[in-house]
RNA sequence: CGGGGUGUAGCGCAGUCUGGUAGCGCACCUGCUUUGGGAGCAGGGGGCCGUCAGUUCGAAUCUGACCACCCCGACCA
């Protein structure tokens, strides 16, 4: 039998290829017309419904409240805080006209073009992250202490003009949540900074079964506006590290650009503390890249928008034996809260099914053809593999359940296992220089460098400082590898997205 | 923005050198037969050949300009 053109470049060939036909085969995503932007498809947006929920949940639990601020911003906003506007202006899209007007060329054909008469006073950005207009807010609603603290997240669409996209990792418009909180302590907003962290850290590694490390960013690699970047990454299946969220303490770079002060309980004026902090659909291409396989697209049963699929075995003309059993089932699955799909198409064959279900990531199938219906059991089949095995009618719920569970474990492990093997240290900067060619994964560096070493690295071996994990050994008396200096702390490098 | 590549049916491609009625595979529609891992046969529908301007009796094909997208770099969640 001739394999259909739905095949996927393996991994070994060509890694980013995989990764494109592992998004294309799973229907995840559509290219849309306009450069570096992508439809998010129903199959794709589910998973990132389902971050959404976990998210939100654990954001409610902590105290904070949802809002939304507009997405545009006057452009004078952002050249407010010094840093940060270094860090965005090159990326920004501008909205300069509020209306077109016709035009018709010799032939006669119709077109629009900005009407000049329309043009803005002052331009306005499209977001590339919303700190400057929700601070230019704030402004208007902290007083007093007892204002303290505004724990707002919201979520939202923004657009950073990228001179290079990749699906899902970096596209000229993204969807996030963003954190902003205002504290008037220092301490307070530390601690929810470090807060936050931890809760990406565990919606990461539970949810998402993408092991992470928590670390701090260094200066060189630290958001536009922070006083500190702390951040989960996460190795890829390639030994590439990617950034899977962050989590900024702001000190007073904002209130202060924004001239944000309360009274304190002393009656004194202070500036109000800050942190900011965010994940972003990226996570969707975090668990595509760390969990998928050569056969496509494997999700963990926690975000996959369908966890089981059930389908009737052979010719349609005997489904009528099968399907209120099926029906049956996937009511009581559906009862559980399992994400169940019944797949009764008579137009496609089972076999062109199990592929497709497979293609996508569904985590478990059953089949139940007549022969199952006898032996009082569904025939199952998990995506990460192993043979077909029989589930009986009874106890469906609680086997499938268990069935879940396991898939999740097993991907998290496996994802934790493949990242300690490729989990490096080295002895010399030449070791280093060869091996992050030649075996990319994550290098355990007691560091000793400064922002220039640091740079020279990244120059050399194309492997940045990824952060400096918040579990940290002692490295006394340690000589950094890479620039002979005595070390000062761990840190890990690394190729990244 | 540099270097490379590609624009022909929904998708993947041939045809372009050497100008002469628009092709193939998959997908789609109809029918029959099949059906526990990608069905077979027969019939059928679908095109401004990226855009504009040239050359020519005649252009997917030759010439020029432009546009778009992809890959590889520099920048980044």
């Amino acid at each position: 039998m001739a394999q259909q053109d739905s095949s996927i470049t393996t991994r070994a060939e060509n890694y980013s290829a995989w990764y494109n036909d592992v998004i294309a085969q799973g229907d995840l995503l559509d290219d849309a017309p306009v450069r570096g932007c992508k439809v998010l498809k129903p199959h794709g947006f589910g998973i990132w419904e389902n971050i959404q929920k976990f998210f939100d949940q654990r954001f409610k639990d902590t105290g904070h409240v949802n809002a939304y601020f507009p997405l545009f911003i006057p452009m004078s906003f952002l050249s407010k805080e010094a840093a940060h506007v270094e860090g965005f202006a090159m990326e920004c899209a501008l909205v300069t006209h509020h209306r077109l007007r016709t035009t018709k060329d010799e032939a006669g054909n119709v077109a629009v073009e900005p009407d000049p008469a329309s043009q803005l006073e002052e331009p306005l950005v499209v977001r590339p992250t919303s700190e400057t207009i929700i601070w230019h807010m704030y402004g208007r609603w902290i007083d007093s202490w007892r204002d303290l603290p505004i724990l707002i997240n919201q979520w939202a669409n923004v657009v950073r003009w990228e001179m290079r996209t990749r699906p899902f990792l970096r596209t000229a418009e993204f969807l996030w949540q963003e954190g902003h909180t205002a504290h008037a302590t220092e301490a307070e907003a530390v601690e929810e900074t470090l807060k936050m962290l931890d809760i990406y850290a565990e919606v990461a590694e539970t949810k998402l079964a993408v092991p992470v490390v928590k670390g701090r960013k260094s200066a060189r690699e630290r958001f536009a506006g922070a006083v500190e970047t702390y951040t989960i990454e996460a190795m890829m299946q390639n030994g590439w590290a990617l950034q899977a969220g962050t989590s900024h303490f702001l000190g007073q770079n904002f209130a202060k650009a924004f001239d944000v002060t309360f009274q304190t309980k002393e009656e004194t004026r202070d500036y109000v503390w800050a942190t900011s902090w965010g994940v972003s659909t990226r996570l969707v291409g975090a668990v595509i890249m760390t969990h998928s396989d050569d056969d496509g697209l494997v999700l963990p049963p926690e975000v996959a928008p369908i966890q089981v699929v059930l389908l009737p075995a052979g010719p349609p003309k005997v489904w009528g034996q099968v399907m209120p059993k099926i029906d049956e089932i996937a009511a009581g699955l559906k009862a559980a809260g399992i994400r169940v799909k019944v797949d009764d198409r008579d137009n496609v064959r089972s076999g062109a099914k199990f592929f497709e279900w497979e293609r996508k990531g569904v985590p478990l199938r059953l089949e139940i053809g007549p022969r199952d219906m006898e032996q009082g059991q569904a025939f199952a089949k998990r995506r990460t593999g192993g043979d077909k095995f029989g589930i009986a009618f009874d106890g469906i719920v609680e086997a499938v359940q268990a069935e879940l569970t396991t898939i999740q474990c097993e991907l998290f492990e496996r994802a934790r296992a493949q990242r300690e093997a490729c989990t490096y240290r080295v002895d010399s900067r030449a070791e280093f220089v060869e091996k992050i060619e030649t075996q990319p994964g994550f290098y355990l560096i007691p560091w000793g460098g400064d922002d220039a070493d640091e740079e020279a690295v990244r120059d050399e071996t194309r492997a940045t400082l990824r952060c400096f994990p918040m579990e940290q050994e002692p490295c006394d008396g340690l000589t950094c590898p890479l620039t002979g200096k005595p070390a000062q702390e761990w840190a890990i490098f690394a190729r990244a997205y």
